[in-house]
DNA sequence: AATGAATGAGCCTTCATTCAT
DNA sequence: CATGAATGAAGGCTCATTCAT
């Protein structure tokens, strides 16, 4: 009885794993705007109507191809290995940890942007929103535990680290829309140069020099 | 004959202004996505087909109105005022010309944004983008001439100028999709320290050794 | 075995008379075009190919919706108890028995339209058809007798009940669809007055005057 | 310039009246359920999309085609004409109008009953619900006329006329959904009948026996 | 230049019903 | 009996674009 009802939900679930894959190739081809509900069907092998018994609808879709994307951010961010085992190698790793993820991965930041922009209230419910709202913090929390620990305060941690994703955020835009080659720079280098003078500001504590500061 | 052919094109280019007229007023009233032929013709006093006189098609509307606000934000760039002589001054304010006019006015940031997304080749004729690209490097090059002036070499001050205007760029859209509430920070505050900073970096002139500078 | 076969079909009925109830109470809540075959199935703890293991199609419980909905019918006029042993007290007991019935209760009112109109030929087979008809028959053969007995002859008492239900049923549509109210008039209170007319217009035996005729 | 537009408008009208005609046709044939546009569409020689340049939606049409109903039924009651200029060969004359209107035309007796149950709000605007009901209110007001000049107070005039409503709609839904035949009556019939007892109920008026109780 | 009717391709969604399990 | 995934046909509607006038 239990058994059945769990291999069922198991392959429903593969199932609507499966209509996400569809959903995703279908994105990554035709973007965001040329995705739709019947070539997705179509890639995963269904009807149209199908397609309903997984989604609500078809924003519901993007919202869990969001979901996932936000999960491969973090897991990339938790595999990112500092050089050593200072605070600032600890920073460095997991903000490129983030930086390249997108930046290796321009769909993905497709996808973030399309949150931002495209997704239609009943796709993204204020449930999923905050989901995806906590997903992205969880990303970028490693960087704010570092700037506290390389000696930033409880104020300038959380302001240093909204302005280092604005950043990257910037760059990546810049980088996906081929503008960056305009002004013939490369986001990656740009980054790593912002992150360095970052460490340069670290606030030296009252009559000691910090070890950032010192070991240049 | 010479006399007549002027005066049609010139009445030609009054009314196909009258039809960007109409379409930036449905734009910033429906926004992208909202706006269509249709009801850009009938605010403009046309009827759908007389669009295809003035425009190849609806995204060579967009365009031309990219175009637009281009010009618009150079004009504001061009006003903007140093409060004292000093190049750092003059950084500034430029920096802030082109911040502030995307800040203050979100149709023109989403029309930024939807060359970058929704823009389709056709529409972004190669002819277009160049003179989209040169009237950006227009409202950025203020900036650029202050850098070097403040004393960054010839290789240092394009790509300052290009990681300050990915910054401002990251940050607008923090602000523009309300993300940046969630990181409980201003973009604005956040552009000034940013520029800030930057000043700070500022390497010295040979004959002076900066601290910064004697660090390295 | 033969006791096991009872006993499944006994099952079978209650079962059914579950997928009924569901469907009156779906019905109840989302009328009768917003119900469908998932919600019903839903409600009644099944999922919808098993509700085809018991109607043959959605028509066929509509049918039998309103089958059950003429035997409400019948109890709540076998339940009309006349003020007083009069024929024309009982007459008008039992027309406000059907009429009040119709009248409190607009959902079996809609059942009873949608008979009219929307049942289709392969929900309404000829032998539900005769049984309603015969269940209808039964609500309103007290009525019959009654003018019968208050003595109108056997022609005039079908004519008048015919009549009754007529008048009846045409205020109850003004009634439902709130048109009534545009004339400025109550449904019950024309239903009195009718049954009151009617009463009157007793034709006399002959050689004897009827109380009603008298009392004019 | 003038006489363009007009002709203009003339033809948009014709073509308008065309896709009325198509609509008209298609639910007469399959009923106001099985109708939909693009089968109107097509009778009329459209593609879908063109129905949407005469019709704001599909509910729209319905209301339109009620409209034309309403007119067509105010047309046959003021063609009718009383047997002599008493008022109540009048009353006669106006009620079988309409009666024998929807009695002969089950179609229009359809679109009346879907105005009832069917139309969703946003295809009956207010202004078009307003309209239809005071093209009803105009159909029956020669009845109310009647009854009053036959010496029906100013209170028991409306209330009659309603009645008198009420009576022929029930007897139309009997008589349409062939329910009417189960009771072995004619709905015709019926309805002279009706009228004659309402004249025999015209109330005297004081001190002066009216002819119609006189004659009894 | 302008009209505006019409196209045609497309979109999302719903749902009664079937059928292998 | 019951499942429930899937179908398939349909439905309403939108809109950039075309073209005869």
């Amino acid at each position: 009885m239990e058994a059945r009802l769990l291999r069922q939900q198991a392959l429903s679930e593969t199932r609507r794993a499966l209509v996400l894959d569809a959903a995703r190739a279908v994105f990554g081809e035709h973007g965001i705007e040329g995705a739709n509900i019947r070539e997705i069907a179509k890639r995963a092998g269904y009807t149209p109507g199908a397609i309903y018994s997984y989604f609500e609808n078809k924003e519901a879709i993007y919202g869990a191809l969001l979901a996932e994307s936000l999960d491969r951010l973090n897991t990339a961010v938790q595999a990112a290995r500092p050089a050593d085992a200072s605070a600032a190698a600890f920073l460095k790793a997991k903000a490129q940890g983030w930086f390249g993820f997108y930046s290796a991965n321009p769909r993905e930041l497709d996808l973030g942007f399309y949150l931002v922009h495209g997704l239609a209230p009943r796709g993204l419910t204020s449930d999923l929103n905050q989901r995806l709202n906590a997903r992205l913090h969880e990303a970028l929390a490693p960087c704010e535990q570092a700037l506290l620990a390389i000696g930033f305060d409880a104020a300038a941690a959380p302001r240093e680290n909204t302005a280092l994703f604005a950043h990257g955020v910037g760059l990546l835009l810049l980088q996906h829309t081929g503008r960056i080659r305009m002004f013939r720079q490369d986001a990656c280098d740009l980054f790593d140069h912002y992150l360095d003078a970052l460490l340069l500001r670290v606030p030296s504590p009252p009559g000691v020099r910090s070890d950032a500061a010192r070991s240049r």
